[in-house]
Parts: structure tokens; C-alpha cells; sequence
DNA sequence: CTCCCGCCTCCCGTTGCGTGAGGGTCAAGC
DNA sequence: GCTTGACCCTCACGCAACGGGAGGCGGGAG
């Protein structure tokens, strides 16, 4: 069977204009012509536009795909299995971005539950939306989020204070222990360490030693965390991180 | 907290390039410069820089986004609920086109259990490939998809023959139906069309009635499913559409 | 005080088409 | 056989959304 471009263009959802482009760069030439000089186009050129479609809706520029397209003998059974793959991770990056937008809007609930001043009370001026929007940037979504968001979502003003007070009582604790000059990785401030994980435990999302290694770095990496923690005492960002990192590793 | 280019950048994962051109279209202007004319960004423009990001990830141009983050008085709430909604439904939108992936590679499995002459002699001249990717593109996906690969796969050769008996024993009876001068809105032909759904939801995949009637209006509105019919017997695809139509409405 | 990295502002380049302009073609109907 | 409307062709310019480099200032660590 051959196809004019309007019908290619109608099947496969793309407009005349594009597939004059695509036979300008030789990505997608017709199989042939008629003696006027219309483009006719055959299957395999469908197939082809189907595969190149796939590409482009997974973001490939049109060079790239030419080169993948044009690569092998002609078995498109890898292709298949390439994008499979592709769509599945894609499918799994715009889940975290819908679990990320659900606990934003968690945090907005929160916020019309909770008075401002509540709020202040409760989260100190660590404000909750620049935590859940770095959180969501961070591990976006995942199991962990999905917990968190749930559990949040139920916590009375009581359980918030509740919070706030163990973890002030943590936090004292921990700067005394700094300054007592016990070393990061003491057994002590691994103790410490521990404790704040399960903390988060309780309170949030079941924490692996894993996600709690990656939560010390962000401390550091990202300004946001490491003013918190340094405006408790100068330099603890980077002694719990320590301590943190200590503890996973003789857990391991 | 204020935070650089570089940190906005890092953090939102774009190129500082990106947000210097978001700054220029007035899209996200920083909150301020220093006295060095450095950007300075506060938490409110990384959060304006999360929504951008989500509404681009969602393909919408640069301009819309602006009018839609500039119109109302401010409520995130919206964006976050009409986002999740967008994100859901491109969710489903990618897991449509895995289903087609998986049935295209599905296809080629079959192929490759077939030789060449087999599979001639089982579909005719009506190519597998063909039908699966224009079959694909039309209902790409859904939950028929899934049942059809799946029994599909698991057909052997005979069942093959088998179905290709069923189908022209129909054929061969909707031929002399049409032969015999009766319209397509006839107690006859509505049974033959019955007949055709039920032969799909056999051999295929649950046919509904949508389903149904769906399928007769591609068999008139693409090329190679109508010289398919019309190749069977002229006139037939358009007669079989009606058939259908008045089938399904005779059922609602 | 220096060195290097990060920031600034032009400014041109690229990708992937959109959108006519100007003109031939083809099937259908009168 | 002629018109008409839908469809096709080839330029050719335009646009969005940045990429990437040039040339130069700023700033904090050693």
C-alpha cells in the first residue's frame, strides 16, 4: 500500500509540515514519488515514523534518532525493548513528580488547617513548604514520600508540638554532646545519629540507613539544611552528617 | 534564604542559561540583585520555578505558563490539583504506548515462530505487522490490548487456521448477505455484525459495543483497512460499517 | 594579593518545526 | 470538457527555547 503525506500526517498524528522536514533531513524520505512529484510512502516508512515518534515523545532530537534508527542491520526488536525500557523510566519519574505535587498539596492542607502562628509554633522558622519542595526535588515521590504524606495528614496540632519537643530534646542533646568535644564518630554521637533516624521513623517515613546517609548529605550540600542546623551551633551540619554517615556504616 | 544562579540552578536541575532567558521574557525574575548585580533568589521564586518546571515537563510553552501563574491572587492550590490531573493523564498516555511497544514485540515473537510461508498462509495478505501497529496507534494500550497480546502469544499455529476458518465462513456469509440485496441496517446483517464483535471478543480481546463501532469507522477512514474489505468484495467496508453501527444501536 | 571560580551582559547559533506565498494536480460534479 | 475545491509541491522567512562562547567584573580561600 502507499500513502499520500496527508494521510501519513492524519494516521500518525503529526502535521504535512513535518514530514516535509523530516524527508529535508533525511530522516524520513518517502520510498518514492509519483510522476507529478507527490511523496509516496510505503509501510516500512510508517513503521519508521512509528519508531521516530516514540523517540521523539521520549525527548531524542531527530539527529540522534537517525543515528539509532540507521544504526543496525534492521531488527527493530532492540528498538522495541530500548523504548520499552526508556517508557517505563519516564513513566516512573512523572509518578514521583505526581507523589511530589501530592505532598505539596498536603502541605497547603496543612497550612489552612494550621493558623500561622500555629505553624511558627510549630516548625520554628524552618519553614514546611521549603522542606517538602527541597524533599520533593530530592527523592521525589517513592515509597517513603507516599508514607510521609499519610501520616502528616492525620497529625493533630498535639502531635505537631509532640514533635517539635522530641525534637528539641534530640537537638539539645546533640549540641552538648559537640560540645563536649566527643568526636563525630564516638559512640555516642552515633548513638545520636541512630536515634534521629528513628526519629524520622516514627514520625514520617520508615528511614533506611541508605535514605538517612543521603538525608546527612543533602544537610550539607544544600544551604537551606545546613543554615538550619548551623544556626543551632556553628559546624553541627557537618558533625551529624559524620556521625550519620559512622553509624550506617557500623550497622552495614 | 537567598540563593545564586548556580544554587537555583543546581537545585532545580536547569541551566543557568535557562533561568537567565526565564528572567529575560519577565517569566521568573529573581526577587532582587545585590549591589554586584547578582541574581538573588528567595524561596517564593523557587517555588514559582517548581510550577514552571512541572507545567514545561507537561509540554507547555513558556507563555502560557505565565498566564497561568500570573492569573489568579495566587493560591497554589489550583496548580497543584490541575497538575496532577495533567501529570495522571500523561501517565496513562506513556503507559498506552508501552502496551503498543509490548504488543509490537509481541508481534515480532510471533514472527519469529512463524516462517514467512506460515504466516502467509494464516493472515492472508493482510500483514500482522500492519495491523498491530495501525491497531496500536488507534486504541494504543487499554486494557483490550493487554488481553490481546496476552492470548495472542499464546495461540498456536492451528488455533491461527482455525481463526482464519471462522473469519471467511463470515466473510463468505456477509458477501452473499450483500450479494442478496438486503440493507445494512437489516435483522441479518446486524446478526452478522454481532457475529463479527463476538468472533474479536473470542479471539481477541473483550469487543464492546464502543469498541465496536469504533472499529468499523477506522475500517472506512484508513486506506489500507478499507482495500482490505473492498478487496473482499467493493462496497463491503462501508456496507460492514453501517451493519455495525446499526447493530450497536439496536443494542444500547 | 593573587588565583580561580562564579557571575554578569551581549550576541550569534541551533533545533524543530509553523506559517504563508505562489503555483501545479486530481477527482468530482455540472 | 471545464470548473472547483481539496491536496500537493517548493521556497522562504519566522519563532521558541534555549546552547555556548566572548569579554569582563566580583569574591573568598590561601
Amino acid at each position: 500500500m502507499a500513502y499520500t503525506v496527508g494521510q501519513v500526517a492524519r494516521a500518525a498524528r503529526v502535521t504535512v509540515r513535518t514530514l516535509h522536514h523530516y524527508d529535508e533531513i533525511g530522516l524520513l524520505s518517502p520510498s518514492g514519488r509519483t510522476a507529478a512529484g507527490y511523496r509516496r510512502y510505503d509501510d516500512a516508512d510508517l513503521e519508521r515514523l512509528q519508531l521516530i515518534r516514540a523517540y521523539r515523545e521520549l525527548g531524542f532530537p531527530l539527529e540522534e534518532i537517525a543515528e539509532i534508527l540507521d544504526d543496525p542491520g534492521g531488527d527493530p526488536l532492540p528498538h522495541l525493548r530500548r523504548q520499552h525500557e526508556l517508557l517505563t523510566g519516564r513513566i516512573g519519574k512523572l509518578r514521583d513528580m505526581v507523589a511530589a505535587i501530592e505532598l505539596a498539596m498536603e502541605a497547603r492542607k496543612l497550612d489552612i488547617q494550621l493558623t500561622p502562628e500555629e505553624r511558627f509554633e510549630v516548625f520554628g522558622d524552618f519553614d514546611p513548604d521549603e522542606h517538602a519542595e527541597e524533599a520533593e526535588r530530592r527523592w521525589g515521590g517513592s515509597e517513603a514520600y507516599r508514607q510521609s504524606t499519610e501520616r502528616v495528614g492525620r497529625y493533630s496540632k498535639e502531635d505537631w508540638l509532640r514533635n517539635k519537643a522530641e525534637n528539641e530534646e534530640w537537638g539539645r542533646r546533640i549540641t552538648a554532646l559537640m560540645a563536649s568535644g566527643a568526636p563525630a564518630d564516638s559512640p555516642e554521637a552515633m548513638a545520636l545519629a541512630e536515634e534521629h533516624r528513628q526519629l524520622i521513623s516514627r514520625w514520617f517515613y520508615d528511614c533506611s540507613y541508605e535514605i538517612h546517609t543521603g538525608l546527612a548529605d543533602m544537610y550539607l550540600a544544600d544551604p537551606r539544611f545546613t543554615a538550619y542546623f548551623e544556626k543551632i551551633r556553628p559546624g553541627l551540619a557537618a558533625y551529624l552528617n559524620e556521625a550519620i554517615h559512622a553509624n550506617a556504616i557500623s550497622r552495614a
